[in-house]
DNA sequence: ATCGTTTCCGTAAACGTTTACGGTATTATG
DNA sequence: CATAATACCGTAAACGTTTACGGAAACGAT
């Protein structure tokens, strides 16, 4: 049996912590000696360094993340910031673990480690950067979900701390950042709609000051301009970013006095919540209505099939962390200089949900 | 026009942070003095700590984290392990958003921050994770997809280190964790079922070691055995938690001589992808197979309406993150003692999935 | 006025690293 | 053999905090 009456944990973290002085004394070296054999410093006999390394990996010795870090003024450390919650939602876990692993595989070269870093829902983003800026908590951060102004560009700038944004913002402190192209949306999908004959094509939007929704706005009334359609207020749907609000959108659209014939999903969460009020109204995508969403892991199992863009996320990460690794001093001289400001090409996956054609 | 040339952050973290020494002479006064006024040490005059905490929030300080953790043996921060790629997958983001979420109320009464940790694909776990916890990077850690023998558990142990674990194992350190109630799940809808009339009843559980398939497994056993059937070998299918998966499973499940009538999946990103294989086979959830679920974004949202489990994950996440609470000597006395091993409810959401009746 | 308390603040050590510097053997050079 | 160069290692300072300790005022009581 267990003792389950008192379960604390016995020393905390410093009880049992072996440190270089530990492994110095077990070798009877210094700690000097020991910290530059680990280092692979030059000036260290090439036996007393096989003979560290071998004990520093028998006794499980890892350098102390506080001690280092203390000394060099770095940590080894990129935060993905996030907010629990409102972020990545209505993507699917797919989305951001595929940038997650591209990133990875950028940092590996550099033995950065990435950690996510999660502002409570109740915290002011900005206030909560600001902590952990402060208390060099990272030598380098992303930031996700920019909004349209977002202060918090602004102060890394400022601070001279080593930035990306996954997505651009119109606060532009000259940093780099990588988006979605939404432009390239914009166009392909109005003109696809436009050559099947739609004339009355809705968007969605999100509800709050994210950037992107500044951005697709713009880029899909030129995309309807040169087609020679304008942008219809009535037909611009509000969302948040997930399942219901899609749900949401079916309903106002449905109840439109001279409905819709398209419609573009930007969130990919909106399109099972639109699909199934669509099914409950006996309206068929694809049929009945022309429906082009994003990627998502249900994109490619829905009835009808979905037709949405799609984005090689993983090579957006690697992208994403050369770009970190270019404005962080250290490791810039390994990457081509200039600013990585890069939109990213998305792929169209034809289905049946755009295949409508108005006579 | 912006610096496009040369964008690499100025001085790195260290260039511009304000530490507690330039905080100090802004005042006049000695270090010692401002952190115990920042601290609300009780030796230090009211007016004194009125005058430096003013100044900090006027300058914008906030204490490094690599000293305050060297010298106090604690950083502040609790992580979450996970493992890029494979880890949430299938339960969709709000899965993993409404336990941090819980965690992070939890955890805020001491401010201690929440982190997620995330292991790269490519790295064995295990390394990973003694690599983080050696190097001290936090104060407590919570695991998640726990392994039928995993042996971060016996390590942590032996070191030592607060942790709970989300989903429990055979390999059992008396560690606190909670778990999913699969006894329930497995009785409630095998009681369901069966009380419909269906004698073939399929299941599914992970193809790897992932600890929740041995659980379920034992738990359909014995309530198909409450209900005087026997789980068939031949019912048993293997998932990867994604939704091609599903797809496969239906696949799989079609082509059986004799057809189970009823499946439940374990995992909810099966679900779209087995839906998409049935249609495609003519083969209606819910009145040619009964199909029972667990929750995601899109379960409400499905054609034919899914019966599934649903949890509340932000009551789940406060009680994880309470049970780690109290497993730290810091914060122990704070919590009621004795370890916290528990399963979590499920609640069965009616749908339509389920309906066929076998007469 | 003396002495004991209390209040407040400065000093310095410690946490675990890394690294500049200096010192002692060893080897090379004349 | 004497000297210079080299190879290797120990010493100590520094990074930014927190905190035990001690000291100097200010205050209270006798």
């Amino acid at each position: 049996m267990h003792h389950f009456a008192l379960w604390v944990a016995a020393g905390g973290i410093r009880g049992t912590m072996i440190g270089i002085k530990r492994l110095a004394d077990e070798l009877g070296l210094s700690i000097g000696t020991v910290s530059r054999a680990l280092n692979n410093r030059p000036d260290v006999n090439d036996a007393t360094r096989q003979r560290v390394k071998e004990a520093a990996l028998r006794l499980g010795y890892v350098p102390n993340q506080s001690g280092r870090s203390l000394r060099a003024g770095q940590t080894g450390v990129v935060a993905f910031v996030m907010q629990t919650g409102h972020e990545i939602t209505g993507h699917g876990d797919t989305f951001i673990m595929g940038v997650f692993s591209g990133i990875q595989t950028a940092l590996a070269k550099h033995r950065l480690d990435l950690v996510a870093l999660l502002c409570p829902s109740d915290e002011d983003a900005e206030d909560y950067l600001k902590r952990m800026v402060s208390r060099g908590f990272a030598d380098g951060f992303i930031l996700s979900s920019t909004q349209h102004v977002d202060r918090r560009i602004d102060f890394l700038a400022e601070r001279g701390v080593p930035f990306v944004t996954l997505g651009r913002s119109s606060s532009d402190a000259g940093q780099p950042w990588i988006d979605t192209d939404f432009a390239g949306i914009a166009e392909v999908s109005i003109a696809r709609l436009a050559s099947k004959g739609h004339r009355r094509i809705a968007i969605t939007v999100p509800n709050d000051e994210t950037n992107l929704g500044f951005v697709f706005t713009e880029a899909a009334r030129s995309a309807l301009h040169a087609q020679g359609l304008a942008l219809d207020p009535e037909l611009i749907f509000g969302f948040v970013p997930n399942e219901a609000s899609g749900y949401d959108i079916a309903s106002r659209l449905l109840a439109l006095p001279d409905r819709p014939t398209a419609i573009i999903l930007l969130n990919p969460g909106l399109t099972i919540g639109l699909y199934r009020r669509l099914i409950e109204a006996g309206v068929e995508p694809g049929k009945d209505i022309a429906v082009i969403g994003r990627d998502s892991p249900q994109s490619p199992f829905l009835s009808p099939r979905l037709t949405y863009f799609r984005e090689d996320l993983d090579s957006l990460g690697i992208a994403l962390g050369q770009a970190l690794l270019a404005s962080m001093p250290r490791f810039a001289k390994s990457y081509p200089s200039g600013v990585v400001r890069q939109v990213w090409p998305s792929e169209l996956i034809e289905g049946e949900s755009d295949g409508l054609v108005i006579r």
